[in-house]
DNA sequence: CGGGTTTGACCGGCGC
DNA sequence: GCGCCGGTCAAACCCG
């Protein structure tokens, strides 16, 4: 007993000193994250500083998709993201507007009644259990703070396999689509207010397009806290003012049995703030619901461009990392399906585009992983697997991760109980990223979850050095 | 019999 | 006010 106490006071002496390290660390953190945004000054920076006032229908989108024909249509809306596009081409900080403005999509941007959003996103950030008494009519969130998860995904099955347990409770036939949408609702606990709806693309039977709304309010089995992260970290960066892009292979998505894989975030800093069109897009622009698609449905010819890391970082590819498997509920995704993605290494990344990696479930072959990332730093990447794989709280990384970059720090309430380290460096060092002030995360926003994971200050070092180098490329 | 699904009814928001 | 539409409810039904 007395040991065991001993070890604990030790084991807070030493979580202490992390969090005191992570502060420092995350001072200079925005510290590169101001210089960065002065440096690129204009829009973009200013972008995430009008959250408060206007939801946002921000369209984080996690993917390119192959097509993008009502692209025009729909940015009208966002004319200023159209304007960037049109302006720095590829180099955009956009997000891929693209399908997620198609009919059934836009669709499912419809106002929410309830606003349990927000605070339940935090506090699942922060794995702190809610009551479920069902209350969520009074939680204390800012009302008009409610997002939605939009998910893309190439799946065979009626509906993804994301580890959760949903009772479907209604059925509709949406107006543009001839293919219905299911309701499903979770029962995982009894009254977990997270519900979401699956409908197939009517364009494309085989893309399954699944939109998640709430939180759950209840802990969740390990094949679920992937989505669930995912989900509640988009929906936490959205709120934060951030937009996300998740781009995702498409060869992983149609891969047989077509498990769908994060492969990373893809966070850009754009004004994100809506402009209606009502004409174009009645039902979003007049509730104004924030949503984020995360599209898995990329096409091969936009996920297997050539854009280029910088060589130094060729072994860290954006690796799938967040590997829940929606559509098949076996995850015994075979080696060579990793490798696969391994081997796309240093080629995915767009210009001008943010991408972090920052969902990392425990997995050998991301050890393997991470042992080539960190060749020169053995024991860190040990840690940080290790990390990785025991910390389930990567929505709070996330979101700080992405509250970071989009540079102002805004919620805090999520870096409250920080756990994350950024390692990010341009995303190429082509003309665009000093253009565009975008970033690369090319590592993972490490979790360190501080209570699970004994971080020896040495490591912290290294991230010190990690950091050094971030500013050098600066 | 319990739990899930189906399906038509119902409701509320919105535009006209 | 009316109709449209997305979302939800709940009775009926199905299934193990
Ligand atoms: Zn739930």
């Amino acid at each position: 007993m007395g040991k065991m106490k001993e070890e604990n006071e030790r084991l807070k002496m030493m979580l202490e000193k992390v969090e005191k390290e992570y502060h420092s660390l995350q001072l200079r953190f925005f510290d590169i994250l101001q210089r960065e945004a002065s440096k690129k000054g204009g829009e973009d920076s200013a972008a995430p500083l009008d959250e408060e006032e206007e939801p946002k229908l921000v369209s984080l989108c996690l993917g390119r998709s192959p097509r993008e024909p009502k692209k025009d249509e729909i940015t009208d809306k966002y004319s200023k993201q159209k304007e960037n596009e049109d302006l720095q081409a590829n180099l955009t900080l956009s997000l891929d507007f693209k399908s997620a403005s198609s009919k059934e999509q836009l669709s499912d941007m419809i106002p929410m009644n309830t606003s349990e959003g927000l605070k339940e996103e935090d506090s699942t950030n922060k794995l702190i259990r809610t009551k479920d008494g069902g209350d969520e009519i009074s939680e204390l969130t800012p009302p008009t703070k409610k997002a939605r998860v939009c998910v893309k995904a190439r799946c065979d099955t009626p509906t993804m396999h994301d580890g959760c347990q949903w009772r479907k409770y209604g059925r509709k036939i949406a107006k543009g689509n001839p293919c219905p949408r299911a309701y499903y609702r979770c029962t995982l606990a009894p009254a977990c207010p997270v519900r979401k709806h699956v409908q197939r693309c009517a364009e494309d039977m085989s893309i399954l397009t699944t939109t998640y709304e709430g939180t759950h309010n209840h802990s969740l089995p390990a094949s679920a806290t992937a989505m669930a992260s995912t989900t509640s970290a988009a929906v936490s960066m959205l709120l934060s003012g951030c937009s996300i892009s998740q781009h995702t292979d498409h060869n992983f998505a149609s891969h047989a049995n077509s498990p769908t894989l994060f492969s990373g975030l893809n966070l850009g800093l754009l004004d994100q703030r809506p402009r209606a069109n009502q004409a174009l897009l009645r039902t979003p622009s007049s509730h104004f619901l924030p949503t984020i698609t995360l599209d898995m449905t990329s096409a091969p010819s936009s996920s297997t461009h050539v854009h280029c890391l910088p060589s130094s970082f060729a072994s860290t590819p954006r690796i799938p990392s967040l590997s829940p498997n929606f559509c098949s509920s076996e995850s015994n995704i075979p080696l060579s399906f990793w490798r696969k993605g391994l081997s796309k290494s240093g080629t995915t990344v767009p210009i001008g585009k943010t991408y972090i990696n920052p969902f990392n479930m425990g997995n050998q072959f991301q050890e393997h992983f991470y042992q080539q990332c960190f060749k020169n730093q053995e024991p860190l990447a040990e840690i940080l697997t290790k990390a990785i794989s025991t910390d389930t709280s990567l929505c709070s990384v996330i979101a700080a991760a992405i509250s970071s970059i989009s540079g102002q720090g805004s919620s805090s309430e999520n870096m409250g109980d920080g756990k994350f380290f950024g390692y990010f460096n341009k995303s190429s060092p082509s003309s665009s990223s000093s253009q565009g002030g975008n970033f690369t995360l090319l590592q993972p926003q490490w979790p360190f979850s501080l209570p699970k994971t004994s971080t020896p200050p040495s490591n912290v070092d290294h991230i010190n050095h990690w950091i050094s180098e971030i500013n050098y490329h600066h």
